[in-house]
DNA sequence: ATATATCCTGACCAATTGGTCAGGATCAAG
DNA sequence: CTTGATCCTGACCAATTGGTCAGGATATAT
């Protein structure tokens, strides 16, 4: 995290702010995922950020809001992947969007999603709020979406929200459970081939499990 | 927690020993679930299973041993679960079947499965041993057995290891991410036809997705 | 140049934690 | 009934934690 001092040495309060913010913001991420809410103590945050431990409360006042923060980050990250349903009206077209970018996010952004699934585990002691106001509009509309295309008879009559939660489990499984997966690859992370595959394998499940594709 | 209450009355040693450490691995399951290792307190699960947490510590001499203990627990049942694997021959029972009973233990099991998440999101810092011995082996062999299905025609051609992800990821997601569905359930928990009609939607997506069945 | 707002930090504190221990209570064996 | 093993517990402790604060450093506006 070179971030801050250079930031530092740039000199204008604002860079310094941004820089700072964005280091803090990235170590949180980091040692949250990696201890939980409980387990990661703010002066490891603070070491990771290369800051002193005063000067991250500087910019976030409690622990709690430095995590509210990380966790709507990668909420809204999620948001912003569903484009692919208001983009286009081919089902097969739109679900393998969402999938493929969705198993991307798992890919490039495994801590956030980590930090997520904790939370939701421990029954979203800080965020319940955005489960019952954003996420479940989002779902709903969603649902919509898809039982439109069970009417017109492009789908099989599944019930929507149990594919949108297999979708959401197989895709954030490869972050969630990252190292699981590791493990079994011999401890290697999966290699960019591996990874295409996996993608491909479980956007053709689906499609094929739906019905959309033979 | 009248476990262990009635077990003192009962008088025995072992009756007492064996009722104890029953009552001190479920709240240990409950509270580890619903704080995570760190935030866990051993005076919580203490105090949660209604004894004093020097007790605890009489049967238990550390917070560590007990976690293990809750996670050897869980993973002793999901590998009791595969036991379709070796009984049938017939990959649409076999997995059917599978399937089922992962669910189920989503169903009755939900906090020792939160338990093992957790631990895994961690990058499994107890029980990485676990992962390389029992896990891999077991992974290993019906890994083969499928590739022998595919081989046989009798399922499409997909790399096993991303169908068993799949499995895992879906069965897994209704106990580790519950709180979500039943968040998008209008605040209450899956009913049993519910529940029903998810298996079953799980069922079916999967063995048609793998070409099981049209 | 100087005033002011922002940024930075070592030292500090009250609260909590995992774990210990000495000594008392209860059961089992002879 | 006695002796020894097992079980139980209040009181305690060293270590760690989130957060504070007074005062110093730096940038910016006028």
């Amino acid at each position: 995290m070179a971030w801050a001092r250079q930031a530092r040495r740039n000199g204008s309060k604002a860079a310094i702010r941004e820089g700072n913010e964005k280091a803090i913001l990235a170590a949180a991420e980091e040692v949250f995922a990696d201890y939980g809410f409980a387990g990661a103590t703010t002066s490891k945050i603070a070491e990771v950020a290369g800051i002193p431990k005063a000067n991250l409360h500087y910019y976030f006042p409690t622990k709690e809001a430095l995590y509210r923060q990380v966790i709507e980050n990668i909420f809204n990250i999620w948001l912003a992947a569903a484009a692919s349903f208001d983009d286009c009206d081919d089902p097969i077209e739109a679900l393998t969007q969402y999938i493929h970018i969705k198993m991307d996010i798992s890919r490039t952004h495994p801590k956030g999603s980590k930090v997520w699934a904790n939370e939701i585990i421990q029954r979203a002691p800080m965020i319940q709020d955005y489960l019952e106001t954003t996420l479940r509009e989002w779902t709903t509309s969603r649902v919509a979406v898809i039982e439109r295309w069970i009417a017109e008879g492009r789908l099989a009559p599944i019930d929507p929200r149990y594919l949108m939660y297999m979708i959401w489990a197989t895709t954030q499984h490869y972050a969630d459970f990252g190292h699981q997966i590791s493990t079994l690859n011999n401890d290697h992370d999966l290699s960019e081939a591996q990874f295409a595959k996996a993608k491909d394998t479980v956007t053709q499940i689906i499609l094929r499990g739906i019905g959309a594709i033979k």
